[in-house]
DNA sequence: CATTTCGATACGAATTTCGAATATTTTAGT
DNA sequence: ACTAAAATATTCGAAATTCGTATCGAAATG
């Protein structure tokens, strides 16, 4: 190892995208094992240790990314106030109503789909009140949604979407 | 601090709960930063290093912890397969279900609800053929389950329930 | 009560991270 | 096109962390 430097090395990632495209990789890396050292995504992508500890601090400053533990247990206690169920209205897109329910903090998932409905929303909260508030001022409170099938929840059996990848091993 | 050991460290660990409360505790930590020092963890739960290097790594090993990295834009693109609504067969309950189905990796929450469906559950994978799959083997090769409304993907819009923690500062 | 086993601890070595200076690239202005 | 300024990337020694491994202690087993 401790190859002094590919010329060329870098060229690779300047002609390209100027930065995101490094950006992406390691948070790639990281998504696998979020305690990889520097060093070894440095090493991985050809670029020197300080680039990577300076992006990733980057990154996490400005909350572009998150590097947390997750477990099974701790997932399940997660409380999901209730899935909904939505038909948009005629004329709207399930584009338009993502949109503007993606900036609500407590729509954590927003799917579109085919079936029954257009979309599917889940919904968590902390306190009781949450789940009223949210189908008064963001559901009926609007027009561009015809039809509201809110499905409170029970318990959560299992919640690990971001375990899939890397499951094997 | 380097306070060399206080003579009663442990034994408010050996006391309580044997293990899990320690581990409960490191978990929290990590999920307050996954990259937080096991050096650092030691200081704050007054046990030594290689404790706590021991219980992640276990941890880790068993599956029972990960640590990942996570991003805003990234985490739009995870692909939901389908989203299923599911009404149990007369005679069984949906825990039951829940509980066989818990077993398919591919299936990474399951929840309890209210209303039209007795579970949701969300489906991911990677080729094309694992819905088919698991519709044939999971679904209707089963006799607890009275009806599933199998509502595709198209596309996700938002998926951070995770991110909601601490989203704050 | 001896023995085994499991986990915690200690400690030196290897590795990684950090701080800060230097070098390079990119951007902007003229 | 040239230069100045700004933003990134790299380097390198010091500090901190992690790792391998041996030792210790407590609980369990026979």
């Amino acid at each position: 190892m401790s190859v002094k430097k590919q010329p060329n090395a870098r060229a690779a990632q300047s002609i390209r995208s100027p930065k995101d495209d490094l950006n992406q990789q390691i948070i790639r890396l990281l998504q696998q094992d979020g305690r990889m050292a520097f060093s070894e995504i440095a090493q991985q992508l050809d670029v020197s240790e300080g680039t990577i500890r300076n992006r990733v601090s980057g990154l996490r400053d400005n909350n572009m990314l998150r590097i947390v533990a997750m477990s099974d247990p701790v997932a399940t206690e997660y409380t999901t106030d209730a899935m909904i169920g939505l038909n948009v209205a005629t004329g709207v897109t399930p584009r338009q109503v993502a949109e503007r329910l993606e900036r609500n903090p407590r729509v954590v998932f927003i799917l579109w789909v085919a079936g029954r409905y257009d979309l599917i929303i889940e919904l968590v909260s902390d306190d009781s009140d949450a789940l009223k508030d949210f189908l008064e001022h963001e559901i009926h409170g609007s027009n561009d949604i015809a039809k509201a099938d809110v499905m409170p929840g029970l318990k959560n059996f299992k919640n690990q979407f971001l375990l899939k990848q890397g499951a094997k091993e």
